[in-house]
DNA sequence: ACTCGTCAAGCATCG
DNA sequence: CGATGCTTGACGAGT
C-alpha cells in the first residue's frame, strides 16, 4: 500500500495568507525588509496551522520570505539582525508542527547560464534559500528545487555546464533538488543529471506530459537516498494555453501518477499539489480519491 | 474606491 | 529585433 502525504505552497486559497509579502526595490531599507518579513512570518504560522488542520504534510515557503535578500543592495548584516527571529520560529515549528518545509526559487535562478553574472546571482539566491532553511533548523529533507535552465543552442554543453557549476560549488548538494520542465529538459535528462550529481530528482507529471521522455521510475527513488521521502509535483492543465496550472487537480491525473508509482513497491511519497485553489484542491482530491478506492 | 501598468532577475519563442 | 509568457504582490497614477 502506497501512502501519500500532500503538500501546498506559499499562500492560502483565499489569497489572505501569503509568505510572499514584498515591496518595490526603490523603497529598500531594513525597516521595509523587516516589515515584510514579519508579515511573512506571521502568515507562515497561520499557514502551518491551516496545514495541520487539513492534514497537509509539506509546505513550500515563498522565496520572498526575506525580500531582496540576494540583491546586491541588500546588506548582509540585515540577515544577522533577522537571524534570532528565524531561530525562534524554527524552534516553534519543531515543537508544534510535524511538517516538511521546502523552497523553490524563481525562474531567474539559472545555474547553467554562460553569463557569469547570471551564475553569480543564482548562487547568491540559492545561498539565501539555504540560509533560511539552515537557520530555521530544517533537516535534510528541506530541499531547494530548481530547473536545469536554458539550452543556449547546445543542450549537451548546457548540461555539462550545469554539472560543472554544481560540482564547483559542493555546498549546493546539501539541499539542491532538480525538476523536469515543460519545454526544455525532460525527465530522462534531469534524472541523468541527478544521478551524476547525486542530488534528488523531483518528477513533475504535467511537465512530463508536455515534454515527454522515457525513463525508469525506480531510478528516481534512488536519487532520494538520505534526502527524505521522494517528492513529486502534480498539477492539471488550466483552461486556455498549455502549461498553465489549473484551479484544481483532476483525479485522472492523480491516478496516472499513482499507477506509475504503485508498481515500484514504495511505501510513502510526498505530492506537492500545484493548483491555484491550494488547500481546497487537496481537500477535493482527497474526497475524490476516497470514491476511487472504495 | 476602483482599475491599471509597473516592478530585480532569464530564458525561449513568436511576430 | 522587440514583445511576450511564466507568476504574484505592492503600489502609485489615473479615473
Amino acid at each position: 500500500m502506497l501512502y501519500i502525504g500532500f503538500g501546498t505552497f506559499c499562500t492560502s486559497a483565499d489569497g489572505k495568507l501569503t509568505t510572499n509579502h514584498t515591496f518595490q526595490i526603490k523603497n529598500l531599507t531594513f525597516e521595509k525588509v523587516q516589515e515584510s518579513f514579519q508579515a511573512n512570518l506571521r502568515d507562515f504560522f497561520s499557514l502551518l496551522d491551516l496545514c495541520k488542520k487539513e492534514g497537509i504534510e509539506v509546505f513550500r515557503l515563498g522565496s520572498n520570505f526575506i525580500p531582496y535578500a540576494s540583491h546586491s543592495l541588500f546588506r548582509q548584516e540585515w540577515l544577522s539582525r533577522l537571524e534570532p527571529y528565524l531561530i525562534e520560529a524554527g524552534d516553534k515549528i519543531k515543537q508544534n508542527y510535524n511538517i516538511r518545509i521546502t523552497m523553490h526559487p524563481g525562474q531567474f535562478t539559472v545555474l547553467n547560464s554562460p553569463k557569469i553574472e547570471v551564475l553569480e546571482n543564482s548562487l547568491r539566491e540559492l545561498k539565501y534559500h539555504f540560509w533560511v532553511l539552515d537557520t530555521l533548523g530544517i533537516g535534510q529533507d528541506g530541499i531547494v528545487i530548481i530547473h536545469v535552465g536554458g539550452i543556449y543552442g547546445d543542450k549537451k554543453r548546457a548540461i555539462e555546464r550545469f554539472i560543472n557549476n554544481v560540482d564547483e560549488n559542493k555546498w549546493l548538494k546539501k539541499r539542491l533538488a532538480i525538476e523536469n520542465d515543460e519545454k526544455m529538459f525532460t525527465a530522462q535528462e534531469v534524472l541523468d543529471i541527478a544521478k551524476t550529481l547525486e542530488v534528488p530528482f523531483v518528477f513533475d507529471l504535467l511537465h512530463h506530459k508536455l515534454n515527454p521522455s522515457r525513463f525508469s521510475i525506480e531510478e528516481i527513488f534512488k536519487t532520494w537516498n538520505g534526502k527524505g521521502i521522494p517528492k513529486f509535483h502534480l498539477s492539471s492543465m488550466g483552461k486556455g494555453k498549455k502549461g498553465i496550472h489549473g484551479e484544481y487537480v483532476n483525479s485522472e491525473d492523480f491516478m496516472e501518477l499513482i499507477e506509475m508509482l504503485k508498481s515500484t513497491g514504495l511505501k510513502k511519497v510526498h505530492l506537492m499539489i500545484e493548483a491555484k485553489q491550494k488547500e481546497r484542491a487537496i481537500k477535493r482530491l482527497k474526497e475524490q480519491i476516497e470514491i476511487h478506492y472504495r
